[in-house]
DNA sequence: TATCTAATTAGATAATAGTCTAACTAGGTG
DNA sequence: CACCTAGTTAGACTATTATCTAATTAGATA
């Protein structure tokens, strides 16, 4: 894939109406009036934008009498997504050396019995374990704090520090004391 | 909101330069001089490239002496690569029609510089700017009338209207002409 | 045929962004 | 100290882009 039309994709989702419209269409097709409507623009700024989307490939159009629906092409969205990551990185092998290291520190701080040994004091551990503890828990679930506590407990006493490191490293978020689970690119990296 | 870090992302890798610059490190950290040389770029130009790259998370930097190394944040930059693809295709999104529409009436009548266009008189749409209106004031702190009116303004001239919506529909409370915001599910809603 | 609706085009405007030169900061070293 | 090298800041210039209004095309329908 040449440098310009990856460019091309990047800069076409670089701009939030466009975005706010794939997200539209991911739950179905739409003609422009409609995306206008629920977005608050013209007609010719959908036009506009459209053009860019289809030029770049991410949505494709059907005529039917004189409306357009506009479809996303999933695959193609899908596989540009992958194909600036895969370049930089052809070979997989530091991924695999990661969670190697990974397991490493698990198997050390980790009892036979699932039951955590201590809090790791350095960064990187401790970021490896909470990722391993909140493994439990389920995404979208609101938790009330007893029952985060009880959760915690299972594997360390100390329910309280762990709870607050879950949420300093942005592993859950917490509002009226009701604790949920962030989603997973918002979690605190070792890197 | 996470809508914005995310059209950052794309923005920042919507510009060749940048890409190129990712793919030179991915094969190991460099300095700026050195991307400078091998793009053929002047120093500023590197700055300016490194501060968005920096700035969006894909790229972080280590000092020896006075010579800045940059490194790919691999981990951050997959997970944003597939963070939207994710996001698009797992149903959840989609409650966001409900802050779609809210987007729509804002687009329609707060200008490009943040003003208020006018006053909506159809309920909802008011509820939803006045809600937005009160997005940049302190919870908590005490507001003499003064300060609020020089708030309002900066969004529209006609301050006492929008100051006696503000406590109609209990956004705010006043006592001796201090003005607090109320706790937000005091707040009137459009349902 | 006259009219309605969806979409596009053209052109204007205002904001954003990429690049440069020139001037500056700040460690390091002769 | 004087100088060198890496990086940043400020400001100018240019190109691109998001959005709008007004006018236009084209199919559908009463």
């Amino acid at each position: 894939m040449q440098l310009n039309r990856l460019v091309n994709f990047y800069k076409t989702l670089g701009d939030p109406n466009r975005i706010r419209i794939l997200s539209l269409l991911a739950v179905g097709p739409l003609h422009g009036q409609a995306i206008a409507g629920k977005l608050g623009l013209k007609a010719p700024t959908i036009t506009h934008h459209m053009a860019k989307l289809r030029d770049s490939g991410i949505v494709y159009q059907r005529k039917d009498k004189n409306t357009i629906y506009y479809y996303i092409d999933e695959k193609k969205f899908r596989s540009y997504s992958e194909a600036l990551p895969n370049m930089l990185y052809q070979s997989d092998f530091n991924k695999e050396d990661e969670t190697l290291k990974e397991q490493a520190v698990i198997n050390n701080f980790i009892a036979a019995d699932g039951t955590l040994k201590q809090i790791p004091s350095q960064r990187k551990k401790k970021i490896i374990i909470l990722k391993h503890l909140v493994n439990g828990l389920e995404r979208g679930k609101k938790y009330p704090e007893k029952e985060i506590n009880d959760y915690i407990k299972k594997f360390h006493p100390d329910f309280a520090t762990i709870r607050r490191e879950f949420i300093i490293n942005h592993f859950m978020y917490r509002e009226n004391n009701i604790y949920e689970l962030n989603p997973e690119e918002m979690w605190a990296t070792i890197s």
